[in-house]
DNA sequence: AACTTGACGGTCA
DNA sequence: ATGACCGCCAAGT
């Protein structure tokens, strides 16, 4: 394995399919609709010792990602629409999610625990 | 080059 | 159960 020094910052978001950022945008597109899943949840099927933070870094570039990604089914671990802001309107995300059948109530998900989708068991291998 | 901020999350008080 | 704190890592200032 080579190591290269711990994380070069190699400019993320400018080489697909090599970084960190394409494999989460990969994951987010598999995402069901009417189902979500958390930052963490993503940093932890993607392991590599990446922080649920870098997932919401990544998803914050993800508007400038050729196709659909449905960012917003990704929400954080209780389940609240904290990237709402980055929607254009701070009322699209919760618009998306209740559109897919979800019940969002003040930012937060009430259905979280039902509708929540975990890559680490839909997914399995890895 | 250093400090702050951020679509987070787990632990401790 | 709620709130503060700390760790993570990249990017903007």
């Amino acid at each position: 394995m080579k190591k290269t020094k711990q994380y070069r910052t190699r400019t993320a978001g400018k080489i697909p399919g090599d970084d960190f950022f394409s494999r989460v945008y990969d994951l987010v597109r598999l995402i069901p609709p009417g189902r979500v899943t958390s930052y963490g949840a993503i940093a932890a099927y993607l392991g590599s010792g990446r922080s649920a933070r870098m997932v919401g870094w990544a998803l914050n570039a993800s508007h400038s990602q050729p196709g659909f990604i449905p960012a917003h089914r990704v929400v954080n671990r209780k389940g609240m629409l904290t990237g709402k802001h980055h929607f254009g309107n701070s009322t699209t995300m919760q618009q998306l999610l209740q559109n897919e059948g979800l019940i969002v109530e003040d930012d937060l998900v009430i259905n979280f625990r039902e509708r929540f989708w975990d890559p680490m068991k839909e997914l399995d291998n890895f």
